[in-house]
DNA sequence: GCTTATACCTCGAAGTTAGAGGCATGACAA
DNA sequence: TTGTCATGCCTCTAACTTCGAGGTATAAGC
């Protein structure tokens, strides 16, 4: 879990910071999941189900989230839910994001003005 | 190189994005790019030697980026440019970046109004 | 009976990243 | 002179994330 890195650990994790959120939104099942970051990216961004069912798993195993299985209209689902620990993981990946997304701009916009003082 | 997947490429990469618009802005060296990315973006981005050479080395292998090899003061150095081939690049990564960030904030802020017709 | 949509899952390949380490020079201090 | 620091290059490996392909099963519609 987590990385050991001293950068804010979220150069990836993009499909976890995505689904941290849509469940603090409300509770919803893999399938659900799936289909919602494609509808509400306007399929911009799309992770299949081999990719959000493990991290629905960890997320689960690390306690952020809770699964309970329903059964309705004879479909097996589980729905998820954030738990506590789980609403401050998102602050923390979503202040982290936003970080990185700050660092990346001062880039672009060429906010080179501050040069290493080398050659 | 790149990727063979649908979604922009993107979720990482972010080291490759940074140094590309670096050197489109003028001619670096890998210890130099070092540093600038740390100090460009305040210590909150820190990219090491061994994340920067090796993606250097990818860019050279794919005629992105050209080195040129330069002594000063004794010390050796690797000089590179972004080639025209490099400068596209460039502007690819940076809207696949922007579209990413774009369709983050779209699920951030809750744009869950386009509610996937399940359940 | 076939296909499609729903709904769950695992496996394995492929890619990125970062730390640790190695090499060599020049400068500066003890 | 001997150390240490900053400069400058490099590789290797481990760890991680992601994703396509594939597997299972039910219900609905043709």
């Amino acid at each position: 879990m987590s990385n050991r890195r001293s950068n804010p650990d979220f150069l990836n994790g993009v499909p976890e910071l995505l689904i941290l959120q849509l469940l603090s939104t409300r509770a919803m099942y893999g399938y659900q999941i799936v289909q919602a970051i494609r509808l509400s990216t306007k399929g911009r961004l799309e992770f299949g189900e081999g990719c959000v069912y493990p991290i629905l798993h960890r997320l689960e195993a690390d306690g952020y989230i809770t699964g309970q299985r329903e059964t309705v209209a004879g479909r097996n689902r589980v729905v998820y839910r954030v738990t506590a620990s789980g609403a401050r993981r998102l602050q923390d990946q979503v202040s982290a994001w936003q970080m990185v997304v700050g660092a990346v701009e001062n880039v672009l916009q060429g906010a080179t003005h501050v040069e290493p003082g080398l050659a």
